[in-house]
DNA sequence: CTTATTTATCGTAATATTGCAATATAAAAA
DNA sequence: TTTTTATATTGCAATATTACGATAAATAAG
């Protein structure tokens, strides 16, 4: 099928699953770190900067931009982008609850 | 293609990708919180809590341990999953490091 | 040994993702 | 206006993922 059952999770299991998701490609991660490490918004130089054509980058971009992680500002011919600081957090929140569930000393294993 | 081409990333933005993608299905994601909540390890009642038929079950429950983050017993017919401590503390590492990057004050957006 | 019980594997259909060439769009420069 | 530059969109081929029925494998129970 290929085809995810979200109606039989929670709301919030198919949000963090979303979010992992978006990370689930190395290009979008690679994406990710630069924006952080330049902290100044960068547009196209991603293309040189991870080594895949214009518009495979343009999808990445608009998948993280969909989720909200990331905002792009048009500057002439050329569009800013960098991490929408509000939204990383709130997802940061989300992810790192998740991570963070207890492990308890188990029974078996 | 469908091919992603883990070559032009660093080892580390693939391992990130790798777990990232693993928690992108909210099957996986609830597979791993009723691990959590239920302490001692369980086996097929996960196909009951979940609502999948079993042989997709025993899939994720197959990704996740080849990532190495549960574990399984075998117990007479049945088979007793858990999560793998160690691991999972260095998944975790790992993760929040990636979602701890600095976001400092941007230039534009 | 035979039969149930439980989990894993195989095979396959439906859908999703990835990547890029070609092309469209939009704004700046000439 | 025409041309250049930068990005987005479209269309498509290759591959991956999801889900499950059928069945195998392995152990327990009778």
């Amino acid at each position: 099928m290929g085809l995810v059952k979200t109606e039989m999770f929670t709301d919030l299991q198919n949000e963090i699953a979303l979010f992992a998701k978006v990370f689930g490609h190395p290009a979008r991660v690679a994406i990710l770190e630069h924006l952080f490490k330049i902290n100044a918004c960068i547009c196209g130089d991603l293309v040189t900067e991870i080594g895949l054509a214009q518009p495979t980058i343009s999808q990445h971009l608009k998948e993280l931009k969909h989720l909200g992680l990331i905002k792009g500002n048009v500057e002439g011919t050329s569009v800013c982008y960098c991490i929408h600081k509000e939204n990383w957090t709130k997802m940061k929140k989300i992810m790192t609850q998740f991570l963070d569930q207890d492990i308890q000393t188990s029974n078996c294993c």
